[in-house]
RNA sequence: GACCCCAUCGUCUAGCGGUUAGGACACUGGCCUUUCACGCCGGCAACACGGGUUCGAUUCCCGUUGGGGUCGCCA
């Protein structure tokens, strides 16, 4: 590698669904690097020992791999500044950590998370500023050593100027300006001996020899702890681009709630793969203005960082599906769509997946068609009478169906035993029959009353395409409206686990 | 609420001081066609508002409004 090699990375946190988020940061990273003939780098953040998952980390790897995007050094492939998984660089951000300390940059924190809760939630509400009172930060040095050497449990916490201004410049917003006052003394070490994100970051993107930080806009308020690492530490940090957030048709950030998110989604409904990065391409960036169709080789040589544009692109289906027709008019032989069809969902491991629901419900292999059809479309057509629930109208009905979204959402490994308990408790909390629950779901789900079994039938159609279709259900019945959601929302809490881009 | 970012048709965008404000998706009228789709031709539709700067502002500056993001021992 040659000093000044571009070197862009994605980093994402494995905790969940592979989110078309990281594939939209995935692509300008690449391309990036790739038109500057540097390296593009893909580095697992699982600092998140609660929620980081081997299974996520695997479908992650899937799904940017089915894009085509690849990367040229990364946990898989190794590399010259591995390992590229954080939590195997513990010791690293340990002993970085040791550094600040001596020098007086960082301080062990005792705070109680009971006491932090108390002591945000005060300020919050007196509003004089958020996050932590600084408790701890004058604890003279040995008598914070002494405590940690008696066993006491401890984070650590990077010192922020308490007065002045952090300066910092982003490539495609010019330089940004934040008071320090309004920065509080960010954990580093979290009790566990994990490092947090911004430490974490700022030191693997230093080791690394990362050259620009290409990623969403929602990390630009962070970015003044991690320069203040940098000058810590007397590195250079490196450029800073953020770029927007893809947005709901409500233009709030793209979500699982309003939006199918997970790359698989797009993969199961038929999606191409250049399609898909065309369309990413076109958030934010443009060709030329006659040009709408463009492989990434076409961005590839004609991408400049700092033509994107700042407007939160709202994520359009239909011009997503529009993109995706002409490629598979324009672009395949008969021959080679054929073996995109076979490699999508006609082949051999789908149809056993398949078969093996089904076959006890045939009399004859042409009942294939009729009983599979479920599994190879897109948008299902409703006969809205058979969707209602049992003794409820359209909004009840709507109403069930809303929770089972969240609790459908809520269920970390969506496979068929998962969906199976969450639908018995739902019902018992229901006071319903675990039936009269389900009968409207198969409608849903799969367009008959009588079908393939309901939760192998979700669990092989994955969960962005279940709720999706739960989700056009409801809008069959006519929805819900904001007010009814609203109020249902507070009778009916239930816990869903975040989503998560890279960073 | 505080702070940060953003602002051209419903949506993706072109525009970088002087344009009938262009293209695409969606919607829509027509043509083609045994149906549908594709394709072709046409239509609807935007510079958020108010101040400056300037001979002239969609374009530059400042406010307002609107939208978004962030305020975690999550990333």
């Amino acid at each position: 590698m040659s000093d000044n090699e571009i070197r862009t990375r994605l980093a994402p946190s494995p905790t969940g669904d592979p989110h078309v988020g990281t594939a939209y940061q995935a692509l300008f990273d690449y391309v990036w690097a790739r038109k500057n003939g540097g390296r593009f780098i893909l580095r697992i953040e699982d600092t998140d020992r609660g929620r980081s998952t081997r299974e996520s980390e695997d479908a992650i790897i899937r799904s940017l791999k089915w894009l085509g995007l690849e990367w040229d050094e990364g946990p898989d492939v190794g590399g010259p500044f591995g390992p590229y998984r954080q939590s195997e660089r513990l010791d690293i951000y340990q002993e970085h950590v040791r550094m600040l300390i001596a020098e007086g940059h960082a301080y062990p924190c005792f705070c109680s998370r009971e006491r932090l809760a108390e002591v945000r939630e005060e300020r919050q509400r007196t509003g004089a500023g958020s996050g932590y009172d600084r408790k701890c930060r004058d604890i003279p040095a040995e008598e914070a050593l002494r405590r940690v050497e008696a066993g006491e449990e401890f984070t650590v916490r990077m010192k922020v100027p308490l007065e002045g201004k952090c300066r910092f410049t982003d490539l495609l917003r010019g330089e940004i300006e934040k008071d320090w006052a309004s920065i509080d003394d960010q954990v580093i070490l979290k009790a566990d001996g994990f490092p947090t994100y911004h430490l974490a970051v700022v030191v693997d993107d230093h080791l690394m020899r990362i050259t620009h930080i290409i990623r969403g806009e929602e990390w630009i308020n962070s970015v003044p702890k991690h320069v203040l690492l940098y000058d810590y530490f007397g590195w250079e940090p490196p450029v800073f681009c953020h770029l927007p957030l893809l947005r709901n048709s409500d233009r709030s950030k793209l979500s699982k709630r309003k939006n199918p998110v997970s790359i698989d989604w797009y993969r199961k409904t038929g999606i191409l793969p250049e399609a898909l990065l065309n369309f990413l391409g076109m958030m934010g960036w443009h060709l030329s203005d006659e040009k709408e169709k463009f492989s990434v080789a076409d961005m590839m040589e004609n991408f400049q960082l700092e033509d994107v544009t700042l407007g939160g692109p709202v994520f359009d289906l239909d011009k997503l599906k529009w993109l995706n027709g002409r490629y598979i008019r324009e672009d395949f032989t008969t021959e080679e769509l054929m073996d995109r069809l076979v490699e999508w969902g006609l082949n051999r491991d789908h149809f056993r997946r398949i078969l093996e629901i089904c076959r006890g419900r045939m009399t004859s292999l042409s009942d294939w068609g009729d009983l599979t059809g479920h599994f190879f479309t897109g948008r299902i057509q409703y006969e809205t009478g058979q969707l209602l629930m049992k003794d409820l109208d359209e909004t009840g009905t709507c109403e069930v169906l809303q929770i089972v979204l969240w609790e459908l959402e809520a269920i970390p490994v969506f496979s068929r035993d998962p969906i199976y308990s969450m639908f018995r408790e739902l019902s018992e909390k229901l006071g319903m029959k675990l039936r009269d629950l389900t009968a409207p779901l198969y409608v849903a789900v799969t367009g008959r009353e009588v079908s393939t079994p309901l939760f192998d039938t979700m669990e092989i159609l994955g969960g962005d395409v279940t709720r999706m279709r739960i989700r056009n259900a409801m809008d069959a019945l006519g929805g819900l409206s904001g007010k009814q959601l609203k109020r249902l929302e507070r009778r009916y809490v239930s816990g869903g686990t975040d989503e998560r881009e890279a960073d």
